[in-house]
DNA sequence: GTTTCCACTTGATCTCTGTCAAAGTCGCTA
DNA sequence: TAGCGACTTTGACAGAGATCAAGTGGAAAC
């Protein structure tokens, strides 16, 4: 099997469930059917992978670094519609044209499947389609989820959000306790988080700066943050439930 | 067949293809199996159909009304997350809770299926699933579009761009002309609105009154609208596209 | 007919966040 | 080591929308 010679199961370690329903290399039963579909792609950080309205030749799924979908206005305000984590799939099996920008936030390497081959496995696979739906139902969760925070939140409540998720994404991947303090790097500049927050980016900075001057975080550098006390910046961020969100 | 007997195809005139595909009464293929699974329940306007973290018993699609998914915080702010106009689909097949509120913001009529025949159902017919799939991916796309409304626009634009999603669904449903001026009744309260937009009442009140001083709408009470120009309306919510989204 | 109630409108004021501007930090290159 | 550039922080001020508070209008109830 040249398609499992090529893209060895160790190129896939730590790859989640999610991957997995739709990935070759991670789902023997389908090496013989994606023989050929598959292929990998690398952008670099700030790159757009998909332009808004462009014909969709792929689908595929983010084998690492951070894509985000957003969205344009004729002025140029713009705002982030969704975040890609490694394992989130991207692409609309039976649509044509992509409802917004994919962007690289960071440099991404993405696991792509060319998108009639991989609508004609869906048709006559029916667990990809159920693993696909159950997907889209946990993305549209996320929006909604999303929606009350654009809507609702104040600034500070959006920050504490978004830490949070970022936190407990970071926490479920690597599979760390989720007791005692939470580290990670931010991954977003300050002008992504405001994008993807729908504040200004000095709004952004003043928040963080808030939330560190009350001990809420820490940090080192700009980008290392350090969580002492997790339910405190859950309560910060007004969630009610502890409810896990996913992005 | 009692099941053809008792929801006579009359029931659903106008019924369109959104509810087709998963409603007995219209979809032919499936009577058989649909028997004794189906049922209809009323709703009136502010009861809840569905408390967030509930069991649901049930998956279905609004026949009549108006129904809304919010999301509310403890403090009370609460954010509607979605609009459930006729033909549109409640329930996530394959989860157990209910993720937000369904509240009936009309009287509603809902067409509903006992949850698990309809999953054992879409499980063994594969195209409810890649139908229930593409309805899935609307609403994303429709989540999404309004997640740019919510973080990005202004008050005005967040009025205008609610009742051009009200205008065009109201002008889609009832299949007029798109030319000329669209008349319709809003479904909404001042508070119902503010609630999607996540805006108060007040400002709805006052936008409200500020696109009609600039003649962009005229009402006649306070619910009935007419849209003498939809384009300059579009204008005013500010989108880019004529890009038809579909709440 | 008039009372009551509810949805809505309008006004005055306040505050959070945006805007504009300047300065600070850090890594990279020359 | 200096200098450049991208990113970030901080300050001063302004403005959109929230809040608080009356007041209006129309339909249902008495």
């Amino acid at each position: 099997m040249t398609v499992k010679a090529q893209f060895d199961h160790t190129n896939c370690e730590g790859c989640p469930i999610r991957h997995r329903a739709v990935c070759a290399h991670c789902d023997t039963d389908e090496l013989e059917e994606l023989e050929g579909i598959k292929y990998y792609r690398s952008f670099e950080a700030g790159q757009t992978i998909i332009w808004s309205g462009d014909q969709m030749s792929f689908v595929g799924s983010v084998v690492s670094g951070i894509a985000s979908l957003t969205q344009t206005m004729e002025d140029g305000r713009t705002q982030m519609v969704g975040l890609l984590l490694p394992s989130d799939f991207v692409g609309r099996p039976g649509r044509e044209t992509a409802p917004y920008d994919v962007q690289a936030t960071t440099d991404v390497v993405m696991c792509c499947f060319r998108k009639k081959p991989f609508e004609d496995l869906m048709n006559s696979t029916p667990h990809i389609a159920h693993r696909l739906l159950q997907m889209t139902l946990d993305e549209l969760d996320a929006a909604r989820e999303w929606m009350l925070v654009l809507g609702r939140k104040t600034a500070r409540e959006k920050i504490a959000s978004l830490l949070s998720i970022i936190a407990r994404r970071d926490a479920s991947v690597s599979q760390k306790a989720q007791s005692g303090p939470i580290v990670f790097d931010l991954p977003l500049t300050r002008e992504a988080m405001a994008d993807y927050l729908g504040l200004t980016l000095e709004t952004v900075s003043r928040q963080i700066s808030a939330l560190k001057r009350d001990s809420v975080i820490l940090l080192e550098g700009k980008r290392h943050v350090t969580i002492p006390d997790m339910a405190r910046l859950m309560d910060e961020a007004g969630d009610d439930s502890d409810g896990g969100f996913l992005v």
